[in-house]
DNA sequence: CTCTAGATTATCT
DNA sequence: GATAATCTAGAGC
């Protein structure tokens, strides 16, 4: 832990600033492994503030890649991934779901990391609000925002947001928060979803997360 | 515990 | 017209 980081935890001291484009600029697989732990903020409508730490995520890349929206290359709806780094990448699915990605990857290459699972930090009033339903019990605090559409849904990740900067303060943005994750504590897997990806694609491990954390989605293969 | 189906619509073929 | 980077409830074991 870093004296910055207690100050900040603890309310003192200036708020840290977003992470910036070139944290973004990196291979997709390791700018994935480097968004765990780091804080996800969302400045609502109101001015309130919600956040969390993100606990998993996958890894997108380009026309190479048989699972990623970039496979066919460039079209209006997966536009903000061919843009610039740090950008906010949302789609729907299913009709139903928003999706979270950051736009990233080396220089020259196309890619975006999923955030799949996200720890509420703080009041979680707001994302609760959105989560529970009248004739249900509320939902664990772990499970809030567990899943990628639920963290669509916990954070208000609407369409609009397609292309929103996340270096700034705006809408919504990246910190960081305490040490980088050791190795150790990340475990890997094949990502969800993509079994259209077919063999060869749909089982590269590009689905990363926090080691046994609560908030994971679903649980990563044995002996991962 | 696992499995299945249904919801619901922008996007692309 | 088919598909989709999902979630949930409900049935069955």
């Amino acid at each position: 832990m870093v004296a910055a980081d207690t100050a900040s935890e603890a309310g003192r001291g200036p708020p840290p600033e977003p992470l910036g484009r070139a944290i973004f600029e990196r291979p997709i697989d390791d700018l994935a492994v480097a968004l765990l732990g780091t804080r996800l903020v969302r400045r609502w409508p109101d001015a309130s503030v919600s956040a969390g730490r993100i606990v998993e995520v996958e890894a997108y890349g380009g026309q190479e890649d048989r699972a990623s929206h970039a496979r066919s290359g460039r079209t209006p709806r997966n536009a903000t991934m061919f843009g610039p780094a740090g950008h906010a990448y949302v789609y729907l699915v299913y009709g139903l779901h928003t999706c979270l990605n950051v736009v990233g990857g080396a220089s020259g290459t196309i890619g975006a990391v999923l955030v799949r699972a996200v720890m509420p930090e703080g009041d979680p009033s707001a994302v609760r609000a959105r989560r529970d339903r009248p004739d249900r019990p509320p939902v664990a605090l772990e499970r809030l925002a567990s899943g990628p559409g639920n963290v669509g849904r916990a954070f208000g990740i609407d369409l609009d947001l397609d292309g929103a900067d996340m270096t700034v303060r705006g809408a919504i943005w990246l910190e960081a928060a305490g040490s980088p994750v050791p190795p150790a504590r990340v475990v890997r897997g094949p990502r969800i979803g993509v079994t259209y990806a077919g063999p060869g694609w749909a089982e590269l491990p590009r689905r990363f997360g926090l080691r046994g954390h609560p908030a994971i989605s679903r649980p990563f293969p044995v002996g991962a």
